[in-house]
DNA sequence: AGAATTGTTGACCATACGGTCAGGATCAGG
DNA sequence: CCTGATCCTGACCGTATGGTCAACAATTCT
């Protein structure tokens, strides 16, 4: 059973509405909420206008709808900190982890960095909600590891910013690394060393 | 004289295209280039909409200029890095001058950031073209510095775009950065000491 | 002061876009 | 194969928005 507690749908339901989240993720992430239009969208997911409007009521419920679907896979690596485990190794699985989600999913980092840059509308709760308390988790874990002097002693909540920066930068402007560096080079490739390198670095005790 | 080889303007001229420079640069920074209308620059910058269209013939010729003249603006802290003076200082000073200008001009940084989210399509010949040679040009100090062992071996590019992500990010994410923190916090003065912390450890050989 | 240039705007136009709706097509269940 | 529910669409509507223009106001220059 896929369905979770929403009121059953039929099969053409469940294609059309995947095809209709799929489209606007690509239109969305592209161009952004005002950027895209329904007809973008439409035409990404392979039906006419009126019948996106069918299975989802306004572009705005699409929007929210993809913004809230997506948000549990994208916190979720942060959920995967093992406080028993080797904190260093936590740490940089955390990093390696997030720097692949910017190259297996850009289009999902891109659409949360233009909701962030829009000012949150749609997440402004949720920030200083569920994932300010994901955030509280994490950073205790970091704290107990620092206390125990099993981590170099930084600013927690900063060392979680500066892993969301360094990682989301690789998909959020992606064309401008490309551009920077040229053709023959691989970018997440190489970031994967640098960043290993940053925060062994960094972090070792 | 404060003009740049233009077909020289008048006083009037000069005083309403920065208000309308100023309006557009809020619009275009809170809602990016599709969101911003010309009726919102029009009110904020205290003209009426056809007295806009009538100093730039159309809301592109208004984001291209704002564009353009805030370009070097923005990359202008890149020249400074010192051959002769001590690498970690002219690396962290760099960082430094970042960091504020995230924090004195979120505008400016969150323009650029919805440029290149949309995959910059007013400056991408700028990316691969003068952008790219003045990371050359820093990118060949950073070397010399590390050939000769004054500073550790990373890679040079990469440690570039982790300073523009790392600084850029307090102003393009803020909304997200104040959410996770809470109220009792200085995101900025915490994150100087971070990043010089960070830095420090990472390039000290 | 008067002419010429520059500056300003209300009213208007065309288009794009979000959204609606009546009616027809398709499908699932009996 | 019939029937009711679900699915689909062409045509349409209202509004927002980029942009125009003729006419009027202010400024500048002689």
């Amino acid at each position: 059973m896929t369905d979770q507690n929403e009121p059953q749908l039929t099969r053409i339901q469940q294609i059309n509405r995947e095809r209709i989240l799929e489209g606007a993720l690509t239109a969305f992430s592209a161009n952004g909420f005002r950027g895209a239009t329904i007809d973008q969208i439409a035409e990404a997911a392979g039906l006419s206008k009126p019948n996106v409007l069918y299975y989802f009521g306004s572009k705005d419920e699409i929007h929210k709808t993809l913004l809230t679907a997506l948000l549990d896979m994208w916190l979720a690596p942060m959920l995967n900190l093992n406080p028993d485990g080797d904190p260093l190794d936590e740490v940089l699985r955390y990093v390696r982890t997030k720097l692949h989600m910017s190259r297996d999913f850009p289009r999902e980092s891109r659409l949360f960095a233009y909701e962030i840059l829009q000012g949150a509308p749609h997440l402004s709760e949720i920030l200083g909600g569920r994932l300010r308390l994901l955030v509280e988790d994490a950073v205790c874990i970091l704290a107990g590891w620092i206390g125990s002097g099993r981590l170099a002693s930084v600013d927690p909540h900063h060392l979680i910013f500066s892993i969301w920066a360094l990682t989301q930068h690789y998909a959020d402007f992606e064309v401008q690394v490309r551009a920077v560096l040229g053709p023959d080079h691989d970018p997440f490739a190489e970031a994967e060393i640098y960043l290993e390198n940053m925060f062994r670095r960094m972090l070792a005790v």
